[in-house]
DNA sequence: CTACAACTAGTTTTT
DNA sequence: CTAGTTGTAG
């Protein structure tokens, strides 16, 4: 099944801690979860201790332990604890936050909350919010997990001591890509424990987000790990040019040459069509392609360097115009505008008790968090920020001026007076529907764009906890009080469980997304003005992390990448 | 406060 | 090109 060679061999024997480069599809995945399983069957671990491998997203941790599955026997994988960075920073402060911070135990701080919580302040004034929020109101801001779990295991050396004991080897999954509160993370757990520390410099893109150039530099400083490159190998798409195409794109070596398997396909604008158009086309072939190659397991990735970009391409692909027929796909967009208008909902399923001037008030509330965070850590516009803040006086004063928001206070109440007349049948979905209606329904659009953002949740499938949560708290009360409270655990929920998502099929996504996948074949696209894979006005610096990002994107195919780029003007790494 | 016109920029974020 | 921001008048 896999090839070891002298190389790997040797990694396998060799003890102390291992600094392992390579490639994109070198196989440095494969090889650590091999070597762990060599120490667990050698006996080097007790059966009470665990390897820990750490990952950044819950993707890649699903497809990780799917390998392990494959590669170690049932007992070796028993041995074998896979985990994200933050999951595993939360196990240690959820249990011992008591140490950090003195009475109630620490509460999350959701993304879509943080967010609702932290627009309009400036970037600074918000790293000092964040920790006003955790030592005032106990809650804890994502960010603040690597650092927080640092400064406990460095200030306990007991429990220091017994996650070391726990854990005595650890595998640092893109080590690159570790920012540098990671980092101190990763050197307080490595006082005790064995590291091993995956990683390709030319892999580095998260570097806005404070991945460091010199962190492996760093590494090879602190740990003189020995030290494997398996670079040139390529397992994931080995036949194809693909990784050649990769690796002469950072060299600049790649203009006027014919790779195999790497089309890069200038696009042209057609009068009355979508810009999208000739990716609609190529993706259509692409997918004639897998159908007819067999492969029942096909996928094909979408993918595009803006936010922005990746939603109009959905919302292309998934429309009938242009003579082009609906693509079905998957598409990964940002949770904090569906999660925010989620509470509102619940909050209405809930009111019941409430008087209908108490749920007015409630809904403009949840409606300022909503309009304050649906857009993450983008800052707010100004109207916006106004509107959130005249509706926010108007909640304690009970004054407000203006056509418009006098409108939306008026469709509050008379939300909220129609929800206490409703009657519920008892069905969560059916009634969770219906307050979105009521919502659609409402003659202010901030509360349509509720509705419309509610419409991306899947919480409410058939078999999700949330749905039995709500039917049981309906038959024992006949009503839905605690809504709210299941709801704000469903969506937390979704941060750390680590759903073996199906990779089968289209995915379209940003190519930051697509870090750490891998799809039989992949269209990269830009726009003309919008989403471009360089913009203009871009630094030195940035140019080097554009052919960084574009590298990845390609090579995460294994048999085929397409480049989309508009003729008129093209990029100018092509 | 709101409506309209002129102007301008156009990135990436795991949990 | 086009969505969002800024400025101005009512």
């Amino acid at each position: 099944m896999f090839d070891l060679n002298a190389e790997r061999e040797q990694l396998l024997k060799t003890q102390g801690n291992l600094l392992v480069l390579g490639g994109p599809g070198s196989g440095k995945t494969t090889i650590a979860l091999l070597k762990a399983g060599q120490d667990i069957g050698d006996g080097l671990l007790r059966p009470s201790q665990c390897v820990l491998f750490l990952s950044f997203a819950r993707a890649t941790v699903a497809r990780v332990a799917q390998h392990a599955g494959s590669l170690l026997r049932g007992t070796q994988q028993a041995q074998l604890e896979i985990n994200t960075y933050h999951g595993f920073a939360w196990t240690l402060l959820k249990s011992h936050g008591y140490l950090l911070r003195a009475g109630s135990p620490l509460r999350l701080l959701p993304p879509p909350e943080a967010a609702a919580r932290l627009s309009g302040l400036k970037k600074d004034a918000r790293g000092a919010e964040k920790i006003r929020l955790l030592l005032e109101e106990g809650l804890l801001h994502f960010d603040l997990f690597a650092k927080l779990s640092t400064d406990l295991l460095s200030r306990s050396r007991s429990l220091a001591h017994i996650v070391s004991k726990a854990y005595p080897l650890i595998v640092l999954d893109e080590f690159q890509d570790t920012n540098s509160e990671e980092w101190g993370m990763i050197r307080a757990l490595g006082s005790g424990s064995r590291l091993i520390a995956l990683a390709d410099a030319d892999q580095r893109i998260y570097e806005f987000r404070g991945a460091d150039p010199k962190r492996i530099g760093e590494f090879i400083q602190t740990y003189e790990p020995t030290q494997f490159d398996f670079g040139l190998e390529n397992n994931r798409s080995n036949g194809t040019d693909i990784v050649l195409f990769g690796n002469d794109l950072l060299a600049g070596r790649n203009k006027n040459k014919v790779y195999g398997d790497v089309a890069i396909k200038p696009y042209g604008f057609y009068q009355g069509r979508n810009s999208l158009f000739s990716l609609k086309v190529a993706l259509i072939a692409g997918i004639q392609r897998q159908l007819k190659s067999g492969d029942a397991s096909w996928s094909i990735a979408v993918l595009v360097p803006t936010k922005k970009l990746m939603i109009m391409a959905s919302d292309y692909l998934s429309s009938t115009v242009d003579g082009l027929p609906a693509i079905r796909h998957d598409v990964a967009l940002d949770t904090e505008g569906p999660a925010l208008a989620a509470d509102l909902i619940a909050g209405l399923l809930e009111g019941n008790s409430a008087t209908a001037k108490d749920l007015s008030s409630k809904i403009i509330s949840d409606l300022c968090a909503h309009i304050r965070g649906r857009k993450g850590n983008d800052g707010l516009n100004q109207a916006e920020a106004k509107l959130a803040a005249a509706l926010i006086s108007f909640v304690s004063t009970g004054k407000v001026t203006g056509a418009k928001r006098k409108n939306l206070v008026n469709e509050s109440a008379r939300i909220a007076t129609e929800r206490l007349s409703m009657r519920f049948c008892g069905d969560p979905g059916e009634d969770w529907l219906a307050i979105r209606r009521l919502l659609a329904g409402s003659s202010a659009t901030e509360f349509v764009q509720v509705a419309e953002d509610a419409k991306f949740l899947r919480l409410l499938h058939k078999g999700a906890a949330l749905r039995s949560r709500l039917g049981d708290m309906w038959r024992l009360t006949r009503t839905y009080l605690g809504a709210s409270a299941a709801v704000r655990d469903a969506l937390l929920q979704e941060h750390f469980s680590t759903s073996t998502k199906d990779w089968r099929g289209i995915h379209v996504m940003t190519i930051h997304k697509s870090k750490g996948k891998e799809f039989g074949e992949v269209f990269l696209f830009e726009g003309q003005y919008q989403g471009r894979f360089i913009w203009s006005g871009a630094t030195e610096s940035d140019i080097s992390q554009a052919r960084l990002t574009l590298r990845v994107g390609v090579t995460r195919a294994m048999k085929r990448a397409t480049i989309l780029t508009p003729r008129q003007d093209p990029c100018p790494f092509l």
